[in-house]
RNA sequence: GGCGACAUAGCCAAGUGGUAAGGCAGAGGUCUGCAAAACCUCCAUCCCCCGGUUCGAAUCCGGGUGUCGCCUCCA
């Protein structure tokens, strides 16, 4: 059984083999850092994110590299536009964007790369490509020769003359300095009061697809294992990059491609241009912000957006919608209370170990990989990485667990052994750690700390006064009291109430 | 105009030849002063439409229809 994964230079699924045995060099494009990120960044770091768990998971030596475009005409704009500087403006997001994928539980990187801390590589790549004739300097410009490459448009699988040919007058507008509509630019000259770089061209900055190239190179080789990004990158970035690359180096860039579907609102992608997007922190809240649960201004928890992604094909676009937000919660707010039965439930079953430093910890967790539900879990995940297969396991394990645990609460003893939770407890965190899901706080804990055991005893004992009165309303009026202090009540036959947090 | 993707219950969604996972929501029952909690049970004769291949198709082939993406910055 092996893992298999669909290439989008070869247009399907592929078995996945590593040009080292046992190492996996992966390349995600990362974030131009001129705005905060919205929520198509954030499927897109979560989606590769996962791949790179799963793939740890399996066993695999994982290099991870990402990028932040930190030279870019946005920035510049918004640095005008806010009075700043590109350098501030970039600083500003790069920060923004750690903050938002720490709370989307994104691990960070084995290495982040920076245009700005890559001129040497772009620029020795591009003489390279100068010599070789595939570049050409114009005007200040350095322009790539998109038809001396060969194999160009073999990712995207398209034509020059098919783009060309449909593309109207959008491509024809700067041909006076271009050779072909098609070159795209390696290095552009600075016009006057921009921030520039010194080159063998004149002042200027780099293109936006050669520092992808050059960063590649210089930290993981002329040839990677996968290469990965948004589905909208497929042309003409990673196709550019294709074309930089190979030109230079003889050898393929990457052994495999994949791409992330797109965020949809109302059936149209979320994008900047459309003025459609969400930002990650307008739908989460603010990070600084420590806020409970129950507050309204919260209307979704980070691990339930990321539940809502991993719910769908990686590969398939997703509409954002409110209904979307309602039923991630709820699903997220089933594994979830899962995932704590160990903390809220192990000492009742006997646990000894409750108490440990690493009783929480995934790691430190031995699960038999061998049981059917982890070779389920493997069998989902080796197919494309098919989360929304591999989330029926961990749900069958939330259920199982919920009820237990509900038993244990209501009904003083769960019927299942304690060991046997004690395994699908373990084996849902396990397999939840695979795909970045770990538990939130409990809602009530902190928040409703306000109220002692013995003021709820005293408020349930004169709701027991009132039930005996037949004042009904006094009754309900203090249940639903304590209930805004999320304490529920359990009238049990026999006139005995139970209650808990 | 060129290239590509997708279409499965109220909503989301897995499943690529062997008779429809899972989630959200919903319904009924037990219980209850009511409500809530809990527990039990139910929830697609069918996978956009029309043909074809096959013992057998949501799954393969052909033809439609619809939606979306890329071809300009984009995750």
């Amino acid at each position: 059984m092996s893992l298999v994964l669909y290439n989008t230079l070869t247009r399907q699924k592929e078995p996945f083999e590593t040009l080292t045995p046992g190492q996996v060099k992966m390349y995600c494009c990362g974030v131009t850092v001129y705005d905060y990120s919205h929520l198509g960044h954030a499927r897109c770091y979560i989606t590769w994110d996962t791949v790179r768990r799963y793939l740890m998971w399996r066993g695999y030596d994982v290099h991870y590299v990402q990028n932040f475009t930190d030279i870019d005409d946005k920035i510049l704009n918004r640095a005008k536009n806010d009075g700043s500087s590109m350098q501030t403006v970039a600083e500003t997001y790069t920060q923004a964007y750690f903050e938002d994928m720490e709370r989307l539980n994104v691990l960070e990187a084995d290495e982040y790369t920076y245009a700005t801390q890559t001129l040497d590589g772009i620029q020795r790549l591009i003489s390279e490509l100068e010599q070789k004739g595939y570049a050409y300097p114009a005007n200040g410009d350095v322009y790539y020769a998109v038809r001396k490459f060969d194999g160009y448009g073999k990712l995207s699988g398209r034509k020059l003359e098919d783009m060309l040919a449909g593309a109207g007058g959008r491509v024809a507008t700067d041909t006076g300095i271009k050779r072909d509509p098609a070159d795209f630019a390696l290095w552009k000259g600075a016009k006057e009061g921009e921030p520039f770089w010194e080159s063998p061209w004149g002042p200027g900055r780099p293109g936006w697809h050669i520092e992808c190239s050059a960063m590649i190179r210089d930290r993981l080789g002329d040839s990677i294992d996968i290469h990965m990004g948004g589905s909208d990158l497929v042309f003409p970035h990673h196709e550019n990059e294709i074309a930089q690359s190979e030109a230079a180096t003889g050898h393929p860039l990457s052994r495999y491609w994949m791409h992330n579907g797109m965020v949809n609102v109302g059936g149209e992608k979320m994008s900047k241009s459309l003025g459609n997007f969400t930002t990650i922190r307008q739908l989460l809240g603010e990070p600084e912000q420590l806020i409970g649960e129950g507050d309204p201004t919260v209307p979704m928890s980070p691990m339930a957006l990321r539940l809502f992604f991993l719910q769908a094909s990686y590969r398939k676009p997703v509409d954002f919608t409110q209904g979307a937000i309602v039923a991630a919660q709820g699903s997220w707010a089933t594994l979830n209370s899962a995932l704590l039965f160990g903390s809220k439930h192990g000492s009742k079953l006997g646990w000894s170990d409750v108490k440990d430093s690493d009783f929480l910890n995934p790691a430190a967790m031995r699960i038999d990989r061998e049981s059917a539900q982890v070779q389920q879990f493997q069998t989902a995940m080796d197919q494309d990485f098919n989360t929304a297969g591999a989330l029926a396991v961990l749900f069958e394990l939330a259920k199982e667990l919920n009820r237990a645990g509900n038993l244990i609460t209501h009904a003083g003893e769960a019927d299942t052994s304690s060991n046997i939770l004690r395994q699908q407890w373990q084996t849902l965190v396990c397999l939840a750690e695979v795909l970045g899901l770990k538990a939130s706080p409990e809602n009530s804990t902190e928040a409703d700390g306000k109220l002692s055991d013995e003021q709820v005893e005293a408020m349930i004992e004169q709701r027991q006064a009132a039930r005996a009165a037949k004042n009904f309303a006094e009754s309900d009026r203090l249940r639903d009291e304590l209930q805004a202090q999320g304490i529920t009540l359990i009238d049990k036959p026999g006139g005995v109430t139970e209650w808990h947090r």
